[in-house]
DNA sequence: CTGACATATGCGCGGAAGCGCATATAATGC
DNA sequence: GCATTATATGCGCTTCCGCGCATATGTCAG
């Protein structure tokens, strides 16, 4: 499978609710998009898009399983992507403070 | 100065250039428009509006100096968002790699 | 003062992104 | 088959982005 470029994850991430959607895909879990929508706040096609979003940029796996679509973080993403959207989760939470 | 949110902070970053131009700043020295615009191949305004938008982000300061305008790194950045930059930059050469 | 050089910015355009609404598709259970 | 639930997608709209072009601004040298 081909990799996304630089851009394109880094596009991927820029965005709120596609941000906080890896988040609470990086425990390595699978989750429906309706629990997604359900604790990101978003409506459905406007969740649907973002996770399709993600997974075009190569960082979340879909799955059906019966009615639902369970995402998950892709398995074996490269080291460099890995380390990216680590310290993007972690800018998030510390963003809006008052530096020097 | 208040700190840019990490939408600011990806979505400057999420473009070719101004990635490059990330790049090359991250060495800690001065480096003028003249010089970002030869190297990136961009044209004057293109790489001016570029450097603003890096600049807007926090992720760069400038300087005038003479009739040039110095930028750099800007100093004092969160380590989260050092760490960010570091892995996008490594992203920017390993992409479009084939994976399994 | 004038001209040259470096950089920023107003403007308009074309294309991309994000959204909601409605509808299509998929799977389930009765 | 039919209703229900879950998800994706076509469509139109609005907003944002990136660009080039032209021009403004700032600085220097003569």
């Amino acid at each position: 499978m081909r990799m996304s470029n630089a851009a394109t994850i880094l596009s991927a991430l820029a965005e709120p609710v596609r941000l906080a959607a890896i988040g609470l895909l990086w425990d390595g879990q699978e989750h429906c998009v309706c629990e997604l929508m359900a604790k990101l706040e978003a409506t459905q096609s406007r969740m649907s898009r973002h996770m399709a979003t993600l997974k075009a940029a190569g960082l979340v796996v879909d799955r059906r399983d019966a009615q639902w679509v369970r995402y998950r973080r892709a398995p074996d993403l490269p080291r460099a992507v890995v380390s990216l959207v680590e310290a993007a989760l972690l800018l998030a939470p510390q963003t809006e403070r008052i530096a020097a």
